[in-house]
DNA sequence: TTAGGTGCAAACGTTTTGCAACTTG
DNA sequence: CAAGTTGCAAAACGTTTGCACCTAA
């Protein structure tokens, strides 16, 4: 998980996604290279609003159901994971290969923290296949206190 | 995790339930005891719709607002646990102490099992504590594809 | 030229809420 | 009888969709 060269992956995404579209016969507008853009440069769990405004400061009359729909495409693509932190809206993060980690969520303030944990991962992959599965994705969040001096220890992430 | 004495402890949430409404001044009700029973007698997990249908087993006139209220009650008195699995419904389960378990979800047939697995339980609390965190709970959920013979192979759960 | 995309507003499915009537303590 | 609870229907929420117009290939 390189935030070295950063770059090069962000490019790489974008060579995966024109693949795909090629692929499927998807068609790159104006709109869809805004959105992409927008979201393969930003590093967090975006939630379609949130990507929205971003998008909007760029070309202020994208439509909300466009986001919605590229980010449908980018998830169909296996550009980008949806995830549900229990805030009732989702989120979604960029797709880098070799880049697999869980999450931490901070109960104090809401931030998330990403981490990796090898043993984790293969004691997983031993569980399911005890039970007579093939482990094909997981997912893994940890809710926590905080330690920090510097928590601000209060919900900065509202419900809408 | 007693499956053996499953009557005790389903005492014991009743007890903790009589205790957490006292001390919030919430009062006990017929259609309350009616969604309480039925959710703790239950031992799956349950979504609101499925939960009310039981629920009307036994009183065809409670509202889906009581039950959705009702479950609220014991999210927050620490009674049931709520769930995502993906299929845009909130389930939920009863929290039995003590009886901590992850899910594996079958991507072929939905169905989910559960599953406890210590070393992996140890490893989170290591990992959370590296990261500066006291761990408060988790949740890991497996994805993964059947091996089995007799998996009925076919979504069985639907959106709605 | 045509399959595909956009933006709007309406529809959707789940969950929450306002309110008048009704219970509980 | 005061404070809490119910059931209904309406509202709210995030998300999806139908449609007329537009645009990339």
């Amino acid at each position: 998980m390189g935030e070295f060269d950063r770059e090069a992956q962000i490019e790489e995404l974008k060579a995966r996604l024109e693949k795909y579209m090629l692929e499927q016969g998807l068609r790159s507008t104006s709109q869809r290279r805004i959105v992409t853009d927008t979201f393969f440069d930003s590093n967090e769990h975006l939630s379609i609003e949130e990507l929205l405004a971003l998008v909007r400061e760029t070309d202020p009359k994208i439509g909300y159901a466009t986001v919605y729909r590229t980010l449908k495409m980018l998830k169909e693509g296996g550009l980008a994971y949806e995830r549900h932190f229990g805030d009732g809206v989702a989120r979604y993060e960029v797709a880098i290969e070799d880049d697999h980690h869980d999450h931490l969520i901070c109960l104090d303030c809401d931030e998330v923290f990403e981490f990796e944990n090898e043993a984790i991962e293969r004691l997983q992959d031993e569980q399911a296949k005890e039970l007579g599965f093939k482990l094909k994705h997981h997912r893994l969040d940890l809710y926590a206190r905080c330690m920090r001096e510097n928590c601000p220890n209060k919900k900065r992430r509202s419900k809408k």
